[in-house]
DNA sequence: CCAAAAGTGTTGCACCTACACCCATGA
DNA sequence: TCATGGGTGTAGGTGCAACACTTTTGG
């Protein structure tokens, strides 16, 4: 295939990645934000994102952002890209495109520092985020909807827990995510008919009677759209 | 807000739209093809497409490649991102990122003849469409099932036909996009009980009963996601 | 034995599928 | 009157929502 130069019409703009990460935390969906260290919005939170490198896959950007900018080591269970933001003035720097990715983490990569050139980097309520620089409200609002349609539509909840899980702990993930509760009974009859899990041994909590513990099956796919 | 400049990590990349635009021919559905002018891929067929200007929004971009490298008149009632399309070798000339749009433009809207730098523009069939340059094999395919869903979940149908249609002719449009056959009876029930559609005047063809016409409802919106 | 959380069934309703015949019109 | 396409109803199955009590464990 013939080497070519890009035509002389051809906008050039500064593409950018920005990661909405989600995992379970106290109970709650939160979304890891993190404190901007430099201008424009310095001081205000943000979702992780930033530059895609020449020769860089925009996913392997996505997840390099995820890691330098944060200190988040566990892998993501799942990421997706949901939406490009390109609006012409969303960035007062110049025109930036920015295809923004969903992100889920598995319980236990709750402990995040600062990393990269931002100053701090938190989990944060998701459903009631703090005031965010740029447009990241909407990035954040149609991550929301994408990650409540993935979770109904798709498999996508199990991703937000262990390798094993008890459904009372699943149900939670549903509540948290959805923002809404569920009828316990109408939820397990759902769960267990679709046969995406394989129950194993007991487990035992504090308190009250033990609740069995199950893993995702074998087979067990998440939904492409 | 401060003017601030792009900072040296920017990577700069063309940026240009797609448009996967559909319409009713024929009884079939079919997608509007131009037939490229240029290298690279000249003499191939490709979905619409070019780069978006300086301080052009992306939507705008989808709308005038579609009005310049083809010539439709109407407005498409439907203009909608779906996925953006950033891998680094999929153009020859560069790092190109494309964000692809979907379209539906009503009936009527079926000639179409070369306009811009273009060869030819026809509809030709969605579900077997000739080759295609780049990875416009991947945008159609992703384009065509984002139609699919809009069409179950939302009330796209009625996009593609004229003001006012009869059932059977609605019916049409969902049996060419899902490509499959549906049942009359159950048709006219899902759609009557959804109560966005209003009965006008009757309509006699050249053969046969004539059909009741119908015109969307005053409410009746599209799903979002 | 008490507190706490896990687990369990039934019923009504809405929706979907399968399926075959009569009706209105123009030629 | 015939050919053509429009229009109609029923019955079975499936999935979802509503709803309250019993079971198992640790303290």
């Amino acid at each position: 295939m013939s080497r070519l130069t890009l035509p002389p019409q051809a906008t050039q703009v500064g593409l950018a990645v920005d990661v909405a990460a989600f995992a379970m935390h106290g109970g709650e969906l939160r979304v890891l934000l993190v404190q901007r260290g430099a201008l424009p919005h310095a001081r205000d939170w943000a979702l992780p994102g930033g530059f895609v490198y020449p020769g860089e896959e925009l996913h392997e950007a996505a997840l390099r952002e995820l890691r330098t900018e944060t200190t988040v080591q566990l892998e993501p269970r799942h990421l997706e890209q949901f939406y490009t933001f390109g609006e012409v003035n969303r960035d007062p720097r110049g025109r930036i495109v920015s295809v923004a990715h969903l992100a889920v983490l598995p319980h236990g990569t709750v402990h995040v520092t600062a990393g990269g050139h931002t100053l701090g980097a938190e989990w944060l309520s998701a459903h009631q985020p703090p005031a965010l620089a740029f447009d990241h409200h909407a990035i954040l609002d149609k991550a929301i909807g994408r990650l409540q349609l993935r979770l109904e539509y798709g498999n996508l909840a199990m991703e937000f827990l262990p390798d094993t899980f008890t459904l009372p702990e699943l149900q939670g993930v549903y509540e948290a995510v959805l923002n809404r509760r569920l009828d316990k009974r109408n939820f397990r009859k759902r769960l267990l008919s679709q046969g995406i899990l394989t129950p194993s041994g007991e487990r035992r909590t504090g308190v009250g009677r033990p609740a069995q513990l199950y893993r995702r099956a074998k087979h067990a796919r998440i939904a492409a759209l």
